[in-house]
DNA sequence: CCGATCTACAACCATTTGGTTGTAGAATAG
DNA sequence: CTATTCTACAACCAAATGGTTGTAGATCGG
């Protein structure tokens, strides 16, 4: 997960990820695209093939990097989670409003979320 | 962007942003949580602040912690992106898989697209 | 008021990161 | 066959990272 995450820290990779989702790219393609050194664009697609989040294939002398969808997929789902939490957490305030006096019940509410983390 | 996914690069800094996102914490209530000092929390939220995933705010001596939910929602835009372009790749495929003769289409797509990705 | 709590900030350290240049073997093209 | 292309790997470097201990000021509780 840390080095999922850490694999999209960067825009090149970003990008590597983006071109190889589009279509079909070898290494050295790949490199032919960034102002940058072969050994450093190979490093970067490394570093995504160990996050899981492309595969490379040889074919002859070249290879053939491919995304993999899991990868981006597992990623998705954790930040789908804390929208789920988020979600849950705006509507359970939505609800206390909605149900008492405002002004009164937003503090009750404050104090028992407090505790509540505390404990 | 890089500091977004960075951010998320890290175990400690996931469960503080799942937490902060469930209630409210002060940094010193987070750094009763985790097995490492004050310190370390502290330059974990710094990380998260900077990240802009969440804000901190003055209340007397503490300083509470706070998600943004923005921050979040541009994390998770930006992997949409990818979902959309693997989508429609994938769909791109069966569509010309559909229409013609499976084994012969399929290597002349290979062929296009790795032309179109080295022009 | 004073001790306790909370925080900001600094300096340190080992490890990792994102780049570089260099070497050399494998595959390919002419 | 030979020159070119492609790649793996190594060594290097400056900067960043994820932790540590230490100092000191602000706020709080009794």
């Amino acid at each position: 997960m840390d080095r999922l995450f850490q694999a999209f820290a960067d825009a090149t990779r970003r990008d590597i990820v983006r071109r190889v989702t589009v279509g079909e790219y070898s290494v050295s393609g790949l490199a032919a695209l960034y102002a940058m050194s072969f050994a450093a664009v190979q490093k970067h697609v490394a570093v995504l093939e160990r996050a899981s989040l492309v595969t490379k294939e040889k074919r002859g002398r070249e290879q053939i990097v491919r995304a993999n969808h899991a990868g981006l997929h597992k990623a998705r789902s954790l930040l789908d989670e804390y929208e789920v939490i988020w979600r849950q957490r705006t509507e359970r305030i939505a609800d206390l409003l909605a149900e008492t006096d405002p002004q009164a019940n937003e503090k009750s509410a404050g104090k028992a979320e407090t505790s509540e983390a505390e404990a």
